[in-house]
DNA sequence: TCAATATTTCCAGTATCGTCGAAGTATGGA
DNA sequence: TCCATACTTCGACGATACTGGAAATATTGA
């Protein structure tokens, strides 16, 4: 990952409703869920909530397919993973018990 | 953590300066590094600088402290692990097999 | 007490961002 | 073909952020 991708990620979570958005996502799963569902569950203009998830897809964060006339946004784990690995590459340098902290980060999550 | 305290992280990351850094303070380890050293290697002008750590410091991403004239800063790692897990938090609701994704963190970062 | 070093605060100019009304595009059904 | 639904793009206003010169503060040593 280069650093303006991470800029541009870091920048797309550093808003509000974006920030909402992408956790809904994230909640809910590989499948995502149409523009619209997130547009009313978080009480946004459609095209406001459109504008911001069209910048979250720029960042990488999430994908976007089409069914129908309604279009899934889905978070992507893979650069997560990636734009976590980048901001914390080489924290403890092969002093493995330097990052305990890190390494809880699955059970804060409630994640696996 | 809050809704508020992560975008003020996410918005402290969102800027190539201050990511940068951050970056070199997670290299650094827990000592940290004097502002000014981080001043030179980034070729930023010293009061810059300082408001750039200070808005790191203010997003709860480091900590300082003085050492003499010097003041270190200093990456929290617990922080970082807050912050994740605020992001992926309920990502797999009891499906342990759908955040390969996740796991990886550590390898990508080269860390542990 | 004075000077030098290290860092922070103040301030103002420029640039970038968030919002949403209005208009445009895409899909499916009648 | 026409209409309704779902979503996106355009445009412009107001707000917020980045930068760095100048001045202020903190610490050490002479």
């Amino acid at each position: 990952m280069e650093t303006t991708d991470a800029i541009d990620a870091f920048a797309a979570l550093a808003q509000p409703t974006r920030l909402e958005a992408f956790r809904r996502l994230v909640r809910a799963g590989p499948e995502g869920l149409p523009a619209g569902t997130v547009a009313r569950a978080l009480e946004t203009p459609a095209n406001t909530m459109s504008t911001h998830l069209a910048i979250l897809e720029r960042s990488g964060l999430v994908t976007s397919r089409r069914e129908g006339r309604l279009v899934y946004y889905a978070a992507s784990f893979d650069r997560v993973r990636d734009l976590v690995g980048f901001l914390i590459e080489d924290c403890c340098a092969g002093n493995p018990d330097m990052c305990d902290a890190i390494t809880g980060i699955a059970a804060t999550a409630r994640c696996c």
